[in-house]
DNA sequence: TTGAAAGCGCTAACAG
DNA sequence: CTGTTAGCGCTTTCAA
């Protein structure tokens, strides 16, 4: 625990009023109604508030009272300081922010450690409602959320849990549409590199029973998407080596391209789950000497402006927009009737870094 | 009743203490002094919890007892989603993130809109402390925080306020030690572009008075030591052009560093005060058909990823460590007798983006 | 080990 | 326009 201690609380709403000799209503109306009270009277209050060092109700007091917290508070998967190095994740906390700005809502970081599982911190949240950002679907802080009396909605993943919101894009289609602009460039043998599938550490080869026991739906169906793909042109998923990275990270998506292509020399694509992935592909290639996309064809997922710079080959989503989206769900007034589900656009962004196979590559095609 | 996700608070701690036929008390220990009961007891009442739906103690409730949030606050100079665009403030809070992750600490994100002034988002906010980044001197929401009664601590800017902690860096000394090495290299002809020097929006030449006027402390040291280091080679200041700008994006930049070549066709190297002003500064060069070093030099501030990338000569503050740093100052335990000043090193970084002017350009350095 | 009592600081009817 | 009356849901001495 911290040893935050608060500074003692000069004075209060009661011994202001009882200074000014008039009742707590009259000095609440003064903050809360302007118009119920004169406008001598308001200033007289004012005035004496600033003289006694009183900064006006107490946030906490009011919330507990008003039954509303003002705030809504931000559940990611990962340690809290993943959300401003991820720039997936910073794309979308920037379109929240704009939305909580707009409804004037403060926006709480939850601090979850993905470590020792705690979730003290997501019961101790004083929040209006929870946005659970891109989380497994056994995440013991989700399930904790979903104790809380309070609106969530969900962005990505998990998949239809019950009387949740959840907005996300279809990640299945954007693959397909990725894997058939590889297949019809030629590309037979692929590889592919992905994010975390489970809750365990796990660095390695994914199997095709692994794939299928991920708890992170959106790896699930991104891998989906691709399987459909290749399934069109024949090729058999069972044959397509997958390596997994439990941290997403640049460094860690060199190391899984460098152990795909030590086990697999012979594929011409490398198809990554996220764009960091592949851009961690990409740095591999290079210091191993291999031109992209002559030698080797690398491809992403997300569209997040790195992956612009790098002229990178990949499936774009409205990351900022997503973030707004969960943003107008939640603080959106109204009654809703049933959980709502928005689906939004994905879009097949070709850049450099993908082109058709060696000739000598597409011989052996019949892999 | 299925209690599964809205807003209805479904069951209290007096309500399940009434439906155990035990006190208040009792409930409340089994949450949060579990050696204050015998365990069947406290297991009795857990299972109750869980079957009515209670979810725990409401935390804000608890605050108000606690008169703890169990949360800090942060305060932005600019609109919320800022802090997930901008990559130094990106670094600053991943830092900060980590401080409050360690402490199990929330952090909330004040909505501000810079555009209407409206301080009630800072006094609405329930939390234990403040922390202030980067905000002008006279900034409203700041002058709120300060009457709030719980501690602050300020990043980088303002400077020596009353009873404030403050965690920066040496503007000045690091602007000396860049302004050393480009009149090292013969530079005597430089430009400059720096950030927004007061309140109200302005683009375009900042005269001295301007500069004197300027109520961002940062801006203007990093300007002192800039001209400090002139001065060492006889080179009067106000012969420098100044150009600033609201905005602080590279779009903006890229502006300004039209303007200033328009104006001064002459100059051999532009100063900027912060990255993201040197990443538009080399955009516009680009454009421009000039090459960097060998046309313009081009030199930034902070040392931001993307300045690494660009390759460009900057002078390198510790932004993660200065996050860290201020999150760890409000959040120690213990006393403190007086406000304390940290201030952490810069290093200059030398890239590719400076060297030594053209020959020609040298000629008429008697500017 | 458990319970009764006393608020934390504030807002919201409802009267006057 | 102003005051009176009730709590919001919880923690915490202090006794039993």
């Amino acid at each position: 625990m911290s040893g935050l201690q608060n500074v003692r609380r000069p004075a209060t709403l009661a011994s202001l009023a009882a200074e000014l000799g008039v009742s707590r209503t009259t000095v609440s109306n003064a903050y809360n109604r302007p118009d119920q009270l004169s406008a001598p009277l308001r200033t007289r209050v004012l005035e004496a508030a600033r003289r006694l060092g009183y900064p006006g109700p107490d946030p906490v007091a009011r919330s507990l009272r008003t039954r509303k917290a003002g705030a809504v508070g931000l559940l990611l998967t990962e340690a809290l300081s993943y959300a401003f190095r991820d720039p997936a994740a910073t794309g979308f906390l920037e379109g929240l922010a704009l939305a909580c700005e707009a409804a004037g809502q403060g926006l709480l970081l939850v601090p979850v450690s993905p470590e020792h599982v705690d979730v003290t911190a997501v019961l101790q949240a004083g929040v209006d409602g929870f946005i659970v950002y891109s989380v497994r679907e056994d995440d013991p802080h989700f399930l904790a959320v979903l104790e809380r009396p309070v609106p969530t909605v969900v962005c990505d993943q998990p998949h239809g849990v019950e009387g949740v919101d959840r907005v996300g894009v279809d990640d299945r289609a954007g693959m397909l549409c990725l894997a058939r602009h590889l297949t019809g460039l030629g590309h037979r043998r692929i590889g592919v590199l992905c994010m975390r599938l489970g809750a365990g550490r796990y660095d390695g080869p994914a199997d095709q029973e692994r794939q299928l026991g991920a708890t992170y739906p959106v790896q699930r169906d991104r891998l989906a998407g691709l399987r459909d793909g290749l399934a069109e042109v024949g090729v058999d998923w069972a044959g397509v080596p997958v390596i997994e990275r439990f941290l997403h990270s640049v460094d860690a998506a060199e190391s899984a391209a460098a152990e795909l292509l030590t086990a697999h020399p012979d594929v011409s694509a490398i198809v990554c789950t996220s764009d960091i992935l592949a851009l961690g592909a990409l740095r591999y290639a290079t210091e191993r000497g291999l031109s992209v996309p002559e030698d080797l064809t690398v491809t992403g997922f997300d569209g997040v402006p790195e992956a612009a710079r790098a002229d990178l080959t990949t499936v774009r989503q409205p990351l900022l927009e997503k973030g707004r989206v969960a943003g107008e769900m939640l603080l959106e007034r109204g009654e809703r009737d049933r959980p709502r589900r928005v689906t939004l656009p994905t879009e097949l962004v070709v850049g450099g870094t993908s082109a058709e196979p060696r000739a000598a590559q597409r011989f052996f095609s019949g892999w």
